[in-house]
DNA sequence: AATGAATGAGCCTTCATTCAT
DNA sequence: AATGAATGAAGGCTCATTCAT
C-alpha cells in the first residue's frame, strides 16, 4: 500500500535529517532506516530534495495555526500570554526534531527555496505573539516594552533549550541525572521561568 | 609560506562551513577558496575533520576567558550584568559566521568529538553569567530567579538573532529597510531591551 | 483491446527507437509515447529486447518480397533495371524510420541475434538486385560490369540519402528550401539520377 | 604522465562507442577498456558526453583538410576524380570505427550540438567532390551530370560498404573466405568498380 | 487482462584521500 | 614544501523488470 510505505519514508526522513542534516544523510541510509528499497525515495518523492521538502510541508500542516485560536479568544492579555507560553512550549518540546531541522536549514545557505517556507511557519506565529504584547500595551495593561525583541526572548530561550538539548541539559543543572530536556518536569520548570520572566517584564511601573 | 597557507585554508574553511555546512563543502571549493592546491588541505591538516577542529580550536582560543574579566572587577552585580550584556552581544554580533557553525554543530549527531570542545566553549561563559546572577540573589540585591534558565534566556535571545538573521530582520521589523541584523543600531536597540528584561526581570519586589 | 494496445506499443518503437536508438530509449518514455502503462511492454512482449525483435519482424514481414515480382515478370534487364529503381526508391524513401533502425543496428555489436534477421531482409533484395544485372551480362545486353558492387552503389546512394537525411539536404542543395530529402520532387532526381547513371554503367561500350 | 591515459581513454572510447554506441556503452566498460581508474574520465574530460566530443575533434583534426590537397593540383579533372577515389577509400577504409560513430549519430536525435560538427566534416570533403565534377563539366570533359547525387554515390557506396561490413561481406560475395571487407584484395575491387562507374558516368556521349 | 507498487542492479559523477615527483 | 595525477568508495538517481492484486 502506497500511504504506508510513503509515511515510512518520511517519518525516517524526519528522523535522520534532524540527526544527521541533509547532506549527512544518504538515501541509502534513508531506505535502510524506512526498510523500503532504495529506487522508492525517487519512486514517491521525484529527488532527494523534494523528499525533504515533502517532509517540511507535513509536519508544517500540522504545526501551522496553532496560536490564532488563543488569540482569539476573549481572554484579557495577561491570560493570553500565560496561554501562549504554555502551549509554545509544549508544542515546541513535543517536536524536537523538527524544530532542529528547521532552523538549521535557516542557517545555511543551501536549497534557499526552502528558507521562505521555514520563516513563513515561525513568522505565523511570532506575530500572533507580537499582536498579543501590542494589545496588552495599547490597553496600557502592559509596560511599554520592545515588544518584537519580547517575542525573540520568548522564541530564543525556548529554542535554546531544544536545539542544543545536550548543552542545555548541562547549562540547566541537575548534572546527577540524565533526564531529558524536555521531560515534565523541565517543560514545568521552563513554563514557571517564562511566566516569571514575562510577569516581571510586563508589569507596568508603580506611580510615585 | 606555509603559516601563510594554512590561515588562508582556515579562512576559507569558516567561510564555506559557515554557510553551506561541513558535509556541503567539499575540498575541492575549500581549496579553490583559498586559492591553494587540493592537496594541502590533507597535506596541512590530515583530513577534512581535523581542519573542521583546527577551526574550531582557532576561533575558541579567541573566544574564551572572555567574561571571567568582568566577574573579577570588583563591580557591584548590577553593574556586571550590565558589562556582561554589553560584552556578549558584542562579542556574538561580531563573529556570527562562527556561531552558526557551533550552534548547528551542537544540533548534529555527526563528529561527537567536537561536541564536548564546543560545549565547554559555551559553557565557560554561561557559568560566568550564572555565577554572577546567583552572587546577586545571595546578597539580595537580585530577586530569587531560576538563574540557569535566565542564563539561557540571555543567550537564547542572542543566538536567535544572530543565527537566523533572514528570520529576525522579519521579526523585529524595520521593513523597509535591509539592515543587517548585527548593524549598530539594531545592536543598541538588543543591549536595550537585554539590560531593560534584566532589570525587570531581576528587581526585588516591593514589600507590601 | 489487446490488438489496439500491441500496436500502439509497437508504432511508439519504432518512433522511439527510430530517433533514440534501443539504449536511449526508456521504456518509462515508450509507456508515455504508446499511452499504455509502463508494465505493459513486459506483459506483450516479454522484454525490452523483445519488444525490438517484434518491431523488426512486423515491418520486415511488409517488407520482403518486394522485388521478387519485377524479376518473375517477363521484362527485358533495361526494364527491369528502371523498375527496379523506381520501386526501390519509393519504398525505402516512404520508409525512412525503421531504415534507420535497421542500418544502425548493423553497424553495432550489440543485439547479435536481429543482426542475421535483418541482413537476411536486405540480402533478399540484394539477390534480386544482382540476379537482373547479372542475367543481363549474361544475355550481353549489360556491360560486364561488377554486380555486385553495382548493387551496393545503387543500395548505398539510396541509403546515404535517407539515412542521414540532415546531411543529405545540405549536400544535394536548394539551401534556401527547407525541403525534406524524401519529398516528390527530390524523389523524382533521385529516380533520374539512378536511372542515368545505371544506363551510363550497364551500356555496353561501341566496338571499332 | 597525463598525455598517456588521456589517449588510453579516448582509443578505448573509439572502439567502445564504435562497437555498441554511445549509450550502450558504460564508463565502467571504458575504464576497463583503457586499464584506468573509473574516476579518470571525469578527471580528464568532465563527463562521458565531453569525452565523446573530444574524441570526435582528436579524429576530426587528421580528418580535415585531406582532399583539398588533390583539388589544388594541376591534374585534368579525370586524374582529379582517380586521385580522389582512391584517397577517399583508402582514408575511410582506415578508419571503420570513427565512421561508423559519425553515421550513426548523424541518424540519432540525441546529442544534437554534435551534428553540426560531423556535417561540417563530411561537408567539406564533399563539396571538394562536387567542385571537381563542376569543373569538368563545366570544360566539356564531363557529360552534364547530376554532380551533388553524383558525390553521393560515391560517397554512399564506400559508406554502405564500411558501415555494414558484416552485410557487405555477404553481399559481395566470397563467401567461403571470412575475408574483411577493408583488406587489399576488396579494397583494390572497389577501387576498380568506383573507376569504372565514373568512367562510364562522366564520359560524354559520341555525336552522332 | 491489466495495473501501480516495488525491486535490485546499474548508471554517471563526485567525494576525500594518497601517491609519485 | 608542494603539487597534479590517480584512486576506490560512495553519492543520488534511473533502469528494465516482476509482483500482488
Amino acid at each position: 500500500m502506497s500511504a504506508d510505505k510513503r509515511e515510512q519514508i518520511l517519518d525516517a526522513a524526519e528522523e535522520l535529517f534532524g540527526h544527521l542534516g541533509f547532506e549527512g544523510t544518504s538515501i541509502r541510509a534513508l531506505s535502510l532506516k524506512a526498510s523500503v528499497n532504495i529506487a522508492m525515495v525517487s519512486y514517491y518523492f521525484g529527488s532527494k530534495e523534494k523528499l525533504f521538502q515533502a517532509m517540511v510541508e507535513r509536519r508544517a500542516g500540522a504545526t501551522t495555526m496553532a496560536l490564532k485560536f488563543i488569540n482569539a479568544k476573549e481572554h484579557d492579555p495577561w491570560k493570553k500570554i500565560e496561554l501562549v507560553i504554555d502551549h509554545y512550549v509544549d508544542k515546541i518540546f513535543g517536536n524536537v526534531g523538527f524544530q532542529r531541522i528547521m532552523y538549521r536549514e535557516l542557517s545555511l545557505d543551501q536549497r534557499g527555496w526552502i528558507t521562505e517556507a521555514i520563516m513563513d511557519i515561525i513568522l505565523q506565529n511570532t506575530r500572533e505573539m507580537s499582536s498579543i504584547i501590542e494589545e496588552g500595551i495599547k490597553k496600557k495593561i502592559f509596560r511599554k516594552v520592545d515588544a518584537e525583541l519580547t517575542v525573540v526572548t520568548l522564541v530564543g530561550t525556548i529554542s535554546k533549550l531544544t536545539l542544543c538539548s545536550n548543552l542545555s541539559c548541562r547549562m540547566i543543572g541537575d548534572k546527577g541525572t540524565k533526564a531529558s530536556i524536555t521531560d515534565e518536569t523541565n517543560k514545568k520548570r521552563v513554563k514557571k521561568h517564562m511566566h516569571d520572566l514575562m510577569k516581571a517584564h510586563l508589569t507596568p511601573a508603580l506611580k510615585g
